[in-house]
RNA sequence: CGCGGGAUAGAGCAGUCUGGAAGCUCGUCGGGCUCAUAACCCGGAGGUCGUAGGUUCAAAUCCUUCUCCCGCAACCA
């Protein structure tokens, strides 16, 4: 073992169309974990991190704030970075799609894919919306307009390069059902299903629509598009194909490949497609995570949770955030958040298990022996359960992390927590304070308790970097005693160790004084704070009007009157479309409404509401629509009907 | 019948593959202790394991029916 075994783990390169968030640092805190505990483990680690910095998006988000596509990534990339410092992130590399090298990289394995005849020029067929120039596929599309604008779009297409993934279908199946490569496991045969057996579409893998890109070195008004671009970022950060870095052969292929759920497809299909057409090993493992939640939904500012990972980190240090999300990670699995359960969480596990431990052991060592413990000993039976739950931890922790298993890691190590406060308990070192004769007993005893702390600490310190010193120092431990090897053994500190009382580790936090306050910076920063992610991830800037301005004539073409609905009912093909029956003066119109969610087909009936009449009828989940009944909506997608203030007669023109 | 996941104590979850006395964390109630951060330890209450049927000596677990929730369907971690 003289050469240390290397270990390859990455993020995902985020795209930085906005402000990082809590949810950016689920993947980054999890995969800083892991790459310290093996660092710890004496392994040679690469951790890899980065952000997507090209495409349209990017480059329309920095037209508005009316800088250069460069000079806007790099503000946000800056923010990250500072975030990354704040969670006390190690990565090793920090990979940009913009840096030099990884674009000479890019183009090198287009062009070589190209050569190898996996990549052929095609045409992509698809919906075109004019004034925004984006190509939007039919599921994209809202209520089948443009998802930017509400425009219409029209069909259209162009000229773009597409990968044969159709040639690598069966090795894919074969990987997903047949290999651990995808953990968890479970949702191969969902991909398999949907992807797979149905036949994999040839992938367009360049864009004519915008410049904000790799240029395709042998097809200039091209560039490449997102897929090659950010998933070769695994292997140009180690210098594949460009001159910057030499350590391909060292690391690859990667170990684990960190992903959350919403973007497993391009990892699981994609990825490993472009890797066999590349004649490239494939990572080991893609670990799969589920997403924060709050109160059961997607990720949004809702009321009373303040998620800016730096307010929150301010108030309760970067440890206890990164304990939280690192305790509720489970792969696969969503899990709740609110501040309320932060708050409890560390209340609970870190203040009063593990903290109080620590505080009350120092306490008790200072107290009765003046910081130093006595060499004579006395142990009991009692202290052997101790001692072999202590000595279990390192290798049941060891199994869960080559399994991705955070979680269960943690649960794991806190038992040896909970095992110690009750050995307290049991031993009642207070009592043998009192008694002169007893001293031996009582330095046994808190050895035994500095003992666990030690290995608890250690163990803890990948994932709560920050704190553990502090730890160590009150415990009178040195760098030499909290190594991993250390962890599987008991009587490493000194017999006369020195303990140093210090600051209160975990503080405890009041909860309703805390989430009070909290509501008070969230209602103070509410209005000027971007939502961290809206459906599409883009903050909306609600100020400036987002379509262009209309003359009187363009607005004379329309036509509104007072509809009364007279039956309403489900539509039974979708999910979010009622069917109602308009009367309007003597005609009877059919119009669809995507307000299932916000209304029932009995409280519509009777209703008097705004309707559009003169726009052309559409065909929706095969049924026909005839106008369009309006609504008011909130940033929040909740939809109210629009009624006249005063009853007045179905037909009525609205002007 | 588009694909997939889920329904277990007040809340959040494990257990289901490989049937064999319903468990964990938090909360709650009672007791103990006083070294410690109103922390710690012990005990109690609380669930006919979504519905209906079936297989079995035995079903949360296997099979079938139905109901409800939630994801996904080409780029928000």
């Amino acid at each position: 073992m003289s050469e240390k075994k290397p270990f390859y783990i990455t993020t995902p390169i985020y795209y930085p169309s906005g402000n990082p968030h809590i949810g950016h640092c689920y993947t980054t805190v999890a995969c800083d974990s892991i790459a310290r505990y093996r660092r710890m483990q004496g392994r040679n680690v690469m951790f890899l991190t980065g952000t997507d910095e090209h495409g349209l998006k990017i480059e329309q988000k920095a037209k508005d704030a009316g800088i250069t596509p460069q000079k806007y990534v790099d503000g946000i990339v800056e923010i990250f970075k500072k975030l990354w410092s704040y969670m006390n992130i190690s990565y090793d590399r920090y990979i940009r799609t913009t840096d030099d090298y990884h674009v000479e990289s890019v183009q090198k394995i287009f062009k070589a894919l190209y050569d190898k005849g996996y990549i052929y020029k095609g045409k992509y067929v698809g919906k075109y919306c004019t004034p925004c120039e984006s190509f939007w596929t039919p599921s994209q599309l809202k209520n089948g307009k443009c998802p930017d604008c509400g425009r219409d779009v029209i069909d259209a297409e162009e000229e773009a390069y597409f990968f044969k993934m159709s040639l690598f279908a069966e090795r894919l199946e074969d990987l997903l059902l047949n290999t651990d490569y995808l953990q968890p496991k479970s949702r191969a045969v969902e991909l398999v299903n949907n992807f797979i057996k149905p036949g994999l579409e040839d992938l367009c893998v360049s864009r004519t629509s915008f410049t904000w890109g790799v240029p395709v070195t042998f097809d200039t008004k091209h560039v490449v598009y997102v897929w090659i671009d950010a998933l070769s970022n695994y292997i140009t950060a180690l210098g594949y194909d460009n001159g910057k870095y030499n350590d391909f052969d060292t690391f690859w292929p990667a170990d684990v490949h960190m992903v959350a759920k919403d973007i497993m497809r391009f990892h699981a299909l994609i990825w490993p497609a472009m890797l066999m057409a590349l004649e490239l090993p494939l990572p080991k493992h893609l670990a799969v995570h589920g997403w924060i939640t709050f109160n059961g939904d997607k990720m949004s500012k809702s009321k009373g949770n303040v998620v800016d990972p730096f307010i929150l980190g301010e108030r309760y240090g970067c440890d206890s955030i990164r304990y939280h999300i690192l305790r509720e990670m489970a792969l696969g699995a969503d899990s709740d958040f609110s501040n309320e359960i932060l708050i409890n969480r560390i209340n609970s596990d870190l203040a009063n298990g593990f903290g109080n431990l620590v505080s009350r052991t120092v306490a008790m060592a200072d107290k009765y022996f003046g910081g130093t413990l006595p060499s004579e000993r006395e142990e009991a039976p009692v202290d052997k359960e101790l001692i072999d739950l202590a000595l279990s931890i390192c290798p049941k922790v060891d199994e869960f992390i080559d399994n991705t298993q955070i979680k269960q890691a943690l649960e794991t190590i806190f038992t040896l927590v909970d095992r110690a406060n009750k050995y307290i308990d049991e031993t009642e070192p207070w009592k043998l304070g009192k008694d002169e004769t007893k001293k031996a007993r009582l330095a046994t005893v808190l050895y035994n308790l500095l003992e666990s702390i030690r290995i608890t600490s250690s163990l803890l310190s990948p994932y709560m970097p920050t704190t553990m010193p502090k730890v160590w120092e009150q415990i009178g431990a040195t760098a030499a005693d909290v190594t991993y090897e250390n962890d599987k053994k008991f009587g490493v500190l000194p017999v006369n160790v020195t303990v140093h009382k210090g600051e209160i580790i975990f503080p405890r936090i009041d909860v309703d004084k805390e989430i009070e306050e909290l509501n008070a910076i969230l209602l103070k920063d509410a209005p000027k704070e971007e939502a961290p992610a809206e459906d599409k991830g883009e903050s909306i800037n609600v100020s400036v009007p987002t379509k262009a301005e209309i003359t009187y004539d363009d607005f004379a073409k329309l036509e509104f009157r007072v509809g009364e609905i007279i039956k309403c009912e489900e539509v039974p093909k979708s999910k979010k479309l009622l069917c109602s029956q308009v009367k309007i003066g003597n005609d009877v119109k059919q119009i669809l409404s995507g307000i299932k969610a916000f209304y029932s087909p009995e409280e519509m009936v009777g209703k008097k509401v705004m309707v559009v009449v003169n726009l052309k009828p559409a065909t929706l989940a095969g049924m026909k629509s005839e106008g369009m009944l309006l609504c008011a909506e909130d940033d929040k997608g909740n939809l109210a009907l629009m009624t006249p203030e005063k009853s007045l007669p179905a037909g009525s023109e609205i002007c």
